[in-house]
RNA sequence: GCGGAAGUAGUGUAGAGGUUAUCACAGGGGCUUCCCAAGCCCUUAACCCGGGUUCAAAUCCCGGCUUCCGCACCA
């Protein structure tokens, strides 16, 4: 059986990537079981989304892959997790009760909502940094402000926090929030890991977890979500001894846009730390490039740092970078994680919070540890993977995911519903289902299974055939592979499947 | 939150006061075929939610929810 000369082979790089817009992404998540709006049968709420179960499968594959990236080829870093549920005081502490809090004003006639501090400096007036509702009243009524936009009178002054409220106890009356982010779960374990590590620095906190924000306006898929799922790792470390080894990414070239020009440019490692970042932000940045372009495969042109500064940069950040990936669903480069130098902010900040001490030691040397946090939107991550590599021609579907992403390895295909190939296929799927997340599909002809599993990304299909079961074909004990970006076909003894699979899946997860 | 547009089987859609609510794909059954989304027959399945107008509402009106686009917001 010559088969692959019957293939109409479409080379990959010919299969153009889908136009998509939002709809047309949240469209295809919907009928391929990706994701979709949690409590849909109810009509939705905004900003909260479910994961069905092939979107289940890609979310795990992407944090699994992660976790091994970032946290387990490292020593000093370890995989922790801490509540969702918060009390009210170390968010007290970390400055989210207050400064996650804006005054909003709105205008009574036309409800435009406005920022007070915003609005009443473009207005020309100075407010106090902290200045209270009643505060930004006063000023208000004292300078007869009026509604930029329409003229319409200023209503009161209102703070909105983007955190969320929980009530809790029996009459609940005691404060707590869901977290805002994870990072203040490594930093209130900081202290107790530290001393369970042998008070050794640096130390790598990570969490995989839940976050929650009262976000006003969720919007563009899985983009601003009222609850989502952040991947971050909170390095503690000692700002003047923590300097990674370089070797293996002296030659790199990392796309970034510096606050100070504001211009791309690709850069090595040197030419970052000639430029004035510090050696361990800028090994950071190529430990992230590197997972981004190679692991993940983002083209490079797609993939970028974007210094923030100014007004933009938050308050405790000494530098901070969003990792931005050029998503066309979302209309171009967004943000899908950062990279923060948050210097000793947070743990000064639980320090006085909680009357708990969190100096580390060097020889007679006492201080307070530096953090640098990578911090992962994993929504993010998973929607940007699904518009990159999502590929659509007239007959064709693809998602041409990474094999180690693929939410299914592969797919176990009888050729017919036959018996004996029946049989052997079910024998092949139990063997394989021990070490790989296999698909069993024996309905509809096998065009249609291999079109069905190119759609959600499976890069194998194994078919079995006649040949398989049949003791005088040379063709005995073998089965076809095909691939899914090439579709091309190699026989391969059902006793070599497994190796096979593993070595081409595991490319380039060196 | 504001303004505009929209919400019809699982998916994509037609339908503009009175239809057994259109078509395709998907699903189920059957016949046939078997390495790249084959064909034929049968079949399951929908008007976002709540009010109102009307003899009659998927269709018109009001409210809610959700989505998209723009604005605002996004320590």
């Amino acid at each position: 059986m010559h088969v692959e000369e019957e293939v109409d082979n479409i080379k990959p790089e010919s299969i153009r990537k889908a136009e998509m817009n939002i709809e047309d992404l949240l469209g295809y998540a919907r009928r391929t079981g990706m994701f979709w709006p949690a409590a849909e049968i109810y009509g939705g709420s905004a900003g909260l989304f479910d994961y069905g179960h092939i979107g289940a499968m890609l979310k795990r594959r992407f944090e699994n892959i992660w976790l091994s990236y970032f946290v387990e080829r490292n020593q000093n870093y370890f995989l922790i997790d801490g509540t969702t549920l918060f009390p009210e005081k170390p968010l007290i502490a970390s400055g989210h009760a207050e400064r996650f809090n804006d005054i909003l004003i709105a205008c009574k006639k036309c409800k435009t909502y406005y920022r007070a501090d915003v609005l009443l400096s473009d207005l020309g007036v100075q407010l106090n940094e902290g200045a209270t509702p009643s505060e930004v009243d006063a000023a208000v009524t004292k300078n007869s402000l009026k509604c930029p936009k329409c003229g319409g009178p200023l209503g009161e002054a209102k703070p909105f926090n983007m955190m969320i409220d929980v009530a809790l106890g029996p009459d609940r009356s005691d404060h707590g929030y869901l977290r805002p982010e994870t990072a203040q779960s490594a930093y209130l374990n900081f202290y107790r890991e530290y001393n369970l590590l042998r008070q050794k620095l640096p130390l790598g906190l990570a969490i995989i977890g839940r976050a929650y924000r009262n976000e006003i306006s969720p919007r563009q898929g899985l983009y601003r979500l009222r609850e989502l799922i952040q991947a971050e790792l909170q390095i503690f470390f000692d700002d003047q001894s923590f300097l990674p080894d370089f070797s293996g990414f002296s030659e790199t070239r990392i796309n970034v846009v510096p606050y100070v020009t504001g211009k791309l440019e690709a850069l090595t490692p040197n030419e970052l730390i000639s430029k004035g970042y510090p050696a361990f932000y800028v090994y950071h940045m190529a430990i992230i490039d590197r997972f981004y372009r190679k692991i993940l495969g983002v083209p490079d042109s797609k993939f970028r740092f974007l210094e923030k500064g100014g007004e933009d940069k938050a308050f405790y950040n000494r530098i901070h970078m969003d990792i931005e990936i050029e998503v066309e669903s979302w209309g171009g480069f967004k943000e899908v994680g950062g990279l923060h130098y948050r210097g000793d902010y947070d743990l000064t900040s639980h320090t006085k919070g909680s009357n708990k001490s969190m100096a580390a030691k060097s020889g007679d040397r006492e201080f307070i540890p530096h953090v640098l946090e990578l911090s992962f939107g994993v929504d993010r991550n998973i929607w940007a993977q699904v518009d990159l590599f999502y590929r659509s021609s007239d007959n064709r579907q693809l998602l041409s995911l990474k094999p180690y992403l693929a939410p299914y390895s592969a797919a176990i295909l009888p050729l017919q519903n036959d018996d004996a190939i029946n049989a052997k296929a079910k024998e092949t799927f139990v063997q394989l289902a021990r070490k790989f997340r296999v698909f069993f599909d024996s309905s509809g002809s096998i065009g249609k299974r291999y079109a069905r599993m190119d759609e959600i990304g499976t890069p194998y299909c194994i078919t079995i055939d006649y040949d398989t079961i049949d003791s005088k074909s040379s063709n005995f004990g073998s089965v076809t592979v095909r691939s899914r970006d090439s579709r091309e076909q190699i026989r391969v003894n059902i006793s070599e499947l497994e190796n096979y699979l593993t070595s081409s899946i595991n490319v380039m997860l060196e």
